[in-house]
DNA sequence: CAGGATCCGTTTCGATACTG
DNA sequence: CAGTATCGAAACGGATCCTG
């Protein structure tokens, strides 16, 4: 027990990134699900095209709880409905989300909806507010 | 086998996020030592904080070749040494990553080099400027 | 010695079936 | 609707080997 430190100093500066979020494909699925499609119930996530599977979205949603991101409250019009917030924590990386949503738009060859990615571009800062504010943390 | 039918939903808005680089913890890793800590040899890679396997770090180094995010090239010093660069799709993830690193500054408790994270938050678009012109892409 | 391929035991992940 | 249990598939780490 006494097992002292591990001692991960082998560089010199960290620069650290958040792996559990970031290095997860579920979980950045659901930060977008959650903050840019503006989903909130575990039924939506799960039929928001690509399929995750059950258990993993219910890990995923867990983890982001435990990590303060998001938050889950039952729903006062339907006590069945479980639905999920952003925490503050959460709203701050909407910042990233933008620009990962931009940088695809850019570089994938996806369909991307032109609308909002003009709108992301032209005034990132403003969609980013008006996203927060729409949240109205309490 | 027959495994097919992935029910592939068209769903109304892709919004589609990066995911071989985004979802993939190792990449992200690479991707920052590369850019942001300026690191280009296998070896650097190897011995950057994390350790990560060497099959491992191959793999993710052949993946972003394919993808055309970097470039790898014989050193003109040293032959046997192998130097990674980033390519202009690669040095446009600049913004996205500097937006996790000052995500992750503010909100996980890892020692974070204050001048890099003050610098990136006090002049953001310049501070990404700079690290372009330092890899001059042909 | 740098870059990377290969084998293999172990851990983690995720597609279904099932339950409260 | 929201979430667990099961169990095969995939990824990982670590050692080892190979090639210039």
């Amino acid at each position: 027990m006494t097992r002292n430190a591990p001692i991960r100093r082998r560089s010199d500066c960290p620069l650290s990134i958040g792996l559990e979020i970031f290095g997860d494909k579920w979980t950045l699925l659901i930060l977008r699900d959650l903050m840019l499609k503006k989903l909130q119930t575990f039924k939506q996530f799960q039929d928001s095209g690509e399929s995750i599977a059950t258990n993993v979205l219910s890990d995923r949603l867990e983890r982001l709880q435990k990590q303060g991101i998001v938050t889950a409250a039952r729903s006062s019009v339907d006590a069945r409905v479980v639905t999920y917030h952003p925490t503050a924590k959460g709203l701050d990386l909407l910042p990233v989300l933008v620009e990962i949503v931009l940088w695809s738009a850019r570089h994938e060859k996806t369909a991307a909806p032109p609308k909002l990615i003009e709108k992301m571009t032209r005034d990132k800062e403003g969609f980013i507010q008006e996203l927060r504010g729409r949240f109205s943390v309490s």
